[in-house]
DNA sequence: CTTTCCAATGTGACTAAGTCACATCAAATA
DNA sequence: TATTTGATGTGACTTAGTCACATTGGAAAG
């Protein structure tokens, strides 16, 4: 069975956790499951939703999100190959409707496992409890911090940061709108701070990118 | 040993989970700490702290609570009898530094636990462990939620939700100031508000009190 | 019983951010 | 080339945060 063996051999590169258990409990964990792909642009869940199971992200990134009544969004986090989606977690561990939403923003594969198999997981295994624990609490901690960003930065400090660490190369390719919908704002507070970035010379504009200049 | 009978009967009347493990458990559990009477207004922790243990509350309640450069403030949550400081777990369980600030905002009791003692009861006691998953999972939920109405909600409508769910018999004994710190938002906004809610007949105001007439 | 003092509150003026409405533009496609 | 559509630009207005300073209620000192 290559498929399986490659399996595998990803999930144990890519989830520690798995490399601190036996073989047979590996096997446990992987034949209770199932590996997914996924196309960018899926909507894995709405904010609402009753979660069946606890999503592993083999390959991919996904997106946390919140939408106000007026349409208006802000990405709570993202997430990468290694790590899992704790509200996934949260909502087994507590039998409570999904808090946000989350869609992929690029194509992957994720490894899904159902609820019942992850709380007997967590149970059993100290090394689960532990991955689990500790993703709790970063993201905790990181959820506070962004909730401290919103409150106390200013719009154009934020949106500084936010293209420096979007940034390959100092281009990104991405449209105002996508943007303010990551840091929570309008889409034209967006534009008007990047034209003013423009005229400081710190950014160049043009349709569908921004090339970081002296930022 | 009266006063250790009065914290084996409050401990178990208070935190759910001692209830459903054997006597030699909560005996353990109540042997390595210690519970520490304290007065309103006590800093337990700066941001930044290291975390010696966990602290759950018997009587009174915890602010837990951000601060800017400037000196802005927001309130993350508050705590009460019955419940923990899941960022002590937080910080016990990565051994990372606290990540908020808490202080006393009643007189009140807690129980102290080192941080290996929880370690031990989270490792061994499968109820401990659903005891601290569930409030990790709440705190999450609930910081995600206060994000979401900072993020999208306008301010008139988080100072009068906070009215309301703050006073009692229709009447709030507090400072514009402490409202502001609670809000994430400045004094003046507060006061400027509160004002527009007295011509509009919803309040009166008078010093360090405010009374709904018909919000 | 005054006077003094100070935390609490009030307010104008300005800047930053969000909302609404609509103009303009670039690029794909008919 | 003409058309369409998503992306961007911008004025005008409202809401929120900042700064500076005035006013005041009430406790404490004399």
């Amino acid at each position: 069975m290559p498929r399986y063996s490659d399996l595998k051999t990803e999930a144990k590169a890519l989830l520690p956790f798995l490399k601190k258990v036996t073989e047979n409990v590996v096997s446990e964990f992987l034949d209770a499951g199932y590996r997914q792909h996924f196309e960018n642009g899926l909507q894995l869940y709405w904010e609402g939703d009753a979660c069946r199971g606890i999503a592993f992200l083999l390959a991919g990134d996904i997106r946390v999100y919140k939408v106000s009544d007026t349409g208006r969004e802000i990405t709570l986090y993202e997430i990468g190959p290694g790590e899992t989606c704790i509200l996934n977690a949260s909502c087994i561990l507590s039998n409570k409707p999904y808090p946000a939403n989350a869609v992929t923003i690029s194509s992957g594969e994720l490894f899904f496992l159902p609820a019942s198999v992850l709380k007997k997981m967590i149970s059993e295994q100290e090394v689960v409890r532990e991955y689990i624990f500790s993703i709790f609490s970063y993201r905790l901690t990181s959820v506070m911090t962004l909730l401290e960003e919103v409150v106390f930065s200013k719009m154009d400090q934020r949106l500084k940061d936010y293209l420096i660490e979007k940034s390959e190369d100092n281009v990104l390719q991405t449209t105002h709108m996508t943007i303010a919908n990551d840091l929570g704002t309008a889409r034209e507070v967006v534009s008007r701070l990047l034209k003013d970035f423009e005229r400081e010379g710190l950014v160049k504009l043009s349709r569908n990118t921004i090339l970081l200049t002296s930022l």
